[in-house]
DNA sequence: GTCTATACGACGATAGAC
DNA sequence: GTCTATCGTCGTATAGAC
């Protein structure tokens, strides 16, 4: 365990987050995030390999986080609708409380800057969040259809409320739209017509 | 009237289109536009401000082409239902016809390179395909809710299909997808329960 | 591990001939 | 209008002291 005062690749990782998402990865120099984090610019390639390599690391931990909690979703709740509201409910919450972190997942174009990295919906956390599609079908929660479409049509509506909240075009709390984002959502490919 | 064939600036857009949608923005040159598209890099500074001009000069095109695109489904048809249906099928046909217009004008991120520029979700067209939505509540045909919900849950389906087309994910044209994506969409929010 | 100073290359933009 | 050649700047990455 060691002491987070000085836990340098964090404090690196924290401070690059916030200036990618700001300014955009291109418009932030080494020497930017360098001089924000109060840490030398000879530090930070000590701790990773280059400019890149910050902005790797950044992205595989904010994936793992969000896979570890949308596997607990799969292993809290049994039916697929209990599951996939989980999942927008808690990427509401996180869009108000970390927009940072959100901003960075799911809305900048990664394969401009990190190379041979493949496009986000195909990252752990999209493929658990169509698993969860999957197994609604099974169940018979869900219309049969093409899992593409279908998590699409479930999705899109949340993931299209989070972005415009991240441009500022939506001015409330997320979590005050979350009841009819997710009725609308669940209507468009359930069995029962509710 | 102008000879196409030495229709200069046009001919450096379209450079631009294919090298900014392949590479990204910041990974292509002014040298890189020169050399693949054959005009010199002098003659690109005469015709257009600076790099950031000939986006703009892009983008710009790319959503008056749309926005006139849209604007005639208005006029064309009556029902929410049958614009909303329209807008969705040709931006499908899009996607497979000029995927680089596509990606440009929706899957890129202006705000980085194009300054004081709005979000895409405020651009003209989007505003337009919000008037459908909102017609449509007026009209009784959707149910009567935030116009931006109903907004992304309607459209938010479609727009995930497209990009993950132009990801690559999806690998079957759009178009055997479109009856399926809209029977989903529309369900979300329409009226009756069909 | 952390720092400063510097080397090196690339790119945006311009000058000026044709 | 189009071109080539060049300038100046900025940013990545490294060297080397502490």
């Amino acid at each position: 365990m060691q002491n987070k005062k000085t836990d340098t690749p964090q404090t690196v990782l924290n401070t690059a987050l916030t200036l990618f998402t700001k300014e955009g990865y291109f418009n932030t120099s080494v020497h930017d995030i360098a001089r924000v984090s109060g840490v030398s610019v000879g530090s930070i390639y000590h701790h990773f390999k280059d400019k890149e390599g910050v902005a790797r690391a950044l992205y595989t931990l904010l994936l793992e986080d969000m896979s570890r909690e949308l596997s607990a979703f799969q292993e809290q709740y049994e039916s697929a609708y209990e599951q996939c509201h989980a999942v927008i409910k808690r990427m509401f919450m996180l869009t108000e409380s970390d927009p940072e972190r959100m901003e960075f997942m799911l809305y900048s174009k990664h394969r401009e800057f990190l190379q041979n990295e493949l496009p986000v919906c195909s990252s752990t956390p999209f493929k658990l969040m169509r698993e969860m599609v999957q197994r609604g079908m099974d169940r018979g929660e869900i219309v049969e259809m093409d899992l593409m479409v279908a998590s699409s049509c479930l999705y899109g509506g949340a993931l299209r409320m989070i972005t415009s909240r991240l441009d500022g075009i939506v001015e409330k709390d997320l979590m005050e739209y979350l009841d009819d984002v997710w009725i609308c959502s669940w209507r468009a490919i359930s069995v029962d017509d509710k």
